[in-house]
DNA sequence: CCCGAGCCGGAAATCGATCACCCGACCGGG
DNA sequence: CCCGGTCGGGTGATCGATTTCCGGCTCGGG
């Protein structure tokens, strides 16, 4: 038998009404907060709501008032990876540290499946959620296209690329993280340095991998690079691919700390010791960073503290605030053992 | 201005069943996909719902069936660290896919903050959503019984420390699991195996200790053990005590891989050499056992598979199924560099 | 003591989809 | 030729909370 969620009686705003001895309507203004009611009235009306356990249907209230109270974080890739990453983990993180005290709940969208987009749209466009976050990673479609131009607050975690129209994003500057990094390595007396870089289809890649660019531009030093994917396994495959092409290099920067562990084993298994031999700078400040021998030196972004913007954007979107420019942070270089 | 869900005109089912030709009972018939509805019909109404851009209104339709097509994942902790947690990475996961094809969301639920357990249990017992997934690792009050006894379909991850009724749970065998990973270490030839534990009020940091405490007394061996918290910090603090009270340890079975990150490098400040001086077998199997030098030796639950077995339990609690047993996997033993 | 302004509480319509029930048409058999 | 059964589809009540519009109560001033 199927469970019954009438068992135990779960009581309406009528019974309420009838154990208080006043109206639907006048347990309704209660519940919402109206100013207009007498306190004793209040004090009766609350008596009955915790004499009965009452909670506000939902739905019904969601019916008439036409808005949810739940937001949506999405993430448009059927790669569940996505949910391993520490840079996610610190997102959902501040995204539900700032949700818990108000009346929204947050709901989970993933593409379930390599190219149905469609689902994710439709139950966007449903009007199931008040607003929605966005946190993507690649942008090799148009999806990200499509999920800005919908009739719904949304903002996006990093600036999406190839939208033409102006969204509402959070960010960290990547390029001047790059560029702290790689600076920190040329104080360090490095000439030779080379980079590890993101995948070209996300803006973290690209920018990040600019900023490496310019600084070694500047200092007239000739560029040495390599792509990963910022998985381990991507990390490794770049990294002998760099060290096979540039045995000379005194210094890696390495777009994220994932790719960079792997970086460190690759290099310990050439028998080059860190820092001595070869400086190695990440970027995230992740948990792994932390796990490696030496302990990773890399740029923290402050990813709570975006997770928490996101939120809070949101909510102000929802709220009927007009927001369509990105806002970025900085990062913060933290110096530990490789570097 | 506030964001109005009506611009653009959500459309509603009354509008379809109007522009089919049809009467609203039919247009819910083919949505909910009744057999009873001649295939002319059908097309016409699906015709005019692809026209419309037609969404069923998830509130109107929650309000009469009283379903609300979206289940919980509880994290009864205000400690948002689990979100780190590669464990939790893993459930979520697997709960989302098997969510994926599915109608239900699946909504994230935690305690926001110490001891605001009850706003947790006021909006499961509101019938805001089917059934819940808990997904909790400390015991150390009684939300657990107080959500066990909820008139809700519910499963646990892990077994709950101190729920006196049965409840349907997921989890990996970790007595069984602890113990190949000391049988190892036996087999290696190692004489003086100690543990770094979990805390004591987890289940998991128990079973895996009472595994250890097992295989070392069988052999005949004195036990040497530390309490971590299944952090990097936690686990530094315990291997050193671990280690000057008992310098000449050749094994270490750690209870969980984050922790045992911390072993190693810890043992490699020591100047002892892994795994020639003193092995080490982590547990988990998570992304950090490939970050480390040497890699780690692990045991691997499967985590992806608990969390859409969680899945899949619950959605068969709420088709009506009485489970109200554990359901248990087996762990397998991934040798690496550290044993 | 009476009257009016201001408030507060009640009745009823409403949101959109579901579902029990009912109706009409068509078929075949007696 | 009539009647019952079947099948496709329509009608209307209903879920629970909100909200507008009013009616009536209260309280202060004259």
């Amino acid at each position: 038998m199927a469970f019954d969620p009438h068992a135990g009686g779960t009581p309406t705003l009528e019974q309420v009404a009838a154990l208080a001895g006043v109206s639907r309507a006048t347990v309704s203004r209660v519940v919402n907060g109206s100013p207009k009611v007498l306190p004793d009235t209040v004090a009766a009306v609350e008596r009955a709501i915790g004499q009965l356990g009452y909670v506000p249907n939902r739905a019904a209230r969601a019916l008439v008032t036409r808005r949810t109270d739940s937001v949506a974080l999405v993430v448009p890739e059927p790669d569940s990876r996505v949910f391993s990453d520490p840079f996610f983990a610190g997102i959902l993180r501040g995204v539900s540290r700032t949700l818990a005290p108000t009346s929204s709940q947050l709901v989970l969208l993933i593409e379930p499946s390599e190219g149905d987009d469609q689902r994710l749209l439709r139950y966007l466009r449903g009007g199931h959620v008040d607003g929605a976050i966005i946190v993507s990673h690649h942008g090799r479609d148009n999806v990200l296209q499509e999920l800005a131009q919908l009739p719904l607050p949304i903002v996006f975690s990093a600036r999406p690329i190839g939208v033409e129209v102006p969204v509402a994003s959070v960010d960290v500057d990547n390029v001047a993280g790059a560029r702290t990094a790689v600076e920190y390595l040329l104080s360090k007396g490095r000439k030779r340095i080379g980079s590890i870089a993101g995948p070209p289809d996300m803006t973290a890649g690209l920018d990040r991998l600019a900023g490496y660019q310019q600084v070694v531009a500047e200092a007239g030093f000739a560029e040495a690079v390599a792509y990963g994917d910022f998985t381990a396994e991507g990390g490794e495959q770049a990294t002998i691919q760099l060290l096979d092409e540039h045995p000379d290099l005194d210094g890696i920067f390495v777009a994220n700390d994932l790719m960079a562990t792997a970086t460190l084993r690759v290099l310990s298994q050439r028998g080059r010791r860190v820092p001595d031999d070869v400086s190695v700078v990440g970027f995230d400040d992740s948990v792994v960073a932390t796990t490696t021998t030496p302990q990773l030196t890399t740029v923290r972004q402050p990813v709570e503290k975006l997770g928490s913007r996101l939120a809070e954007l949101l909510l102000a979107k929802i709220g009927g605030a007009d927001l369509t420019s990105p806002e970025i942070y900085n990062t913060e270089l933290v110096v530990r053992g490789s570097a």
